[in-house]
DNA sequence: ATGGGCTTTCCCAATATGGCAAGGTCAAGA
DNA sequence: TCTTGACCTTGCCATATTGGGAAAGCCCAT
């Protein structure tokens, strides 16, 4: 199977298989002869392990630990669970912070008439002299 | 005041600042004999309304379109709005997204015992065979 | 044999920020 | 006056992930 089918067979575009393995998150594939990559069922199976924990907003580090996990058959599951654990706690705080700037953000456009004056405390507030 | 000043005043690095004058977000700085910038009061009030326009987490392209708003007296104070409110959107749909994911791991976490057994719902999910 | 669709590698782009290095400048103290 | 330390300059590198494009080679079907 040629990187574009296993692109098709697994919603890695060619261009991202080629960089996970150039960064060692999947073995080099074999080649053909004329040098083309070409794919088993065990290399799409890692490619669609891959490509779910990027849905969930894993890094490509943390991927390589859980690629490492997974074929480490004497694992532990906490260590598993720790780090999923760890990576909500770190998303569940990025969701703060962009609750924080929404609400901020809100009040500034509440005030704003949003006409065609222009009157802006949107602006006024950005461009405060020196606390806001 | 030189550029370390500027920074302390404003919370925007030196480095930083360098990179926005780069960026054409700010003019470029007058400079000493001996080539360094310094800075007037007015350059002082642009740098804090980026600092704190990228608090809300505006892009640099979009600061630039506030600047240019905020340097426009004859501005309508709508187009200011509808920036921000465009932003708190997409900010929302960031947050959505981000909540899929904790929700997602959250399922997984919770079928995981997270002991010393290697068994774990969480890789085995990731590494299902077809659809997950 | 020719063309269209695939593959290869390599370079570039974006975002925003920090770090490091080599060298120039300035002010204060000995 | 000389030295020292703090500051400034530019420039290059690195981060993390993805896409775009070019130039060249390969494969298959007509």
């Amino acid at each position: 199977m040629n990187i574009g089918q296993a692109a098709r067979a697994t919603g890695v575009s060619a261009k991202m298989i080629r960089w996970y393995e150039q960064q060692g998150l999947v073995p080099a594939a074999t080649r053909s002869e004329s040098n083309y990559r070409h794919y088993s069922e065990g290399d799409l199976h890692r490619l669609r392990f891959i490509r779910r924990a990027r849905d969930l907003g894993f890094s490509i580090k943390q991927i390589a630990e859980l690629l490492a996990l997974w074929n480490d058959r004497g694992r532990a599951s906490a260590d598993v669970k720790a780090l999923a654990l760890g990576h909500a706690a770190a998303l569940r705080q990025r969701i703060l912070e962009l609750e924080e700037m929404v609400q901020s953000l809100g009040h500034l456009a509440e005030h704003c008439q949003g006409d065609d004056r222009p009157e802006c405390p949107i602006l006024e507030r950005l461009a405060a002299p020196v606390a806001a």
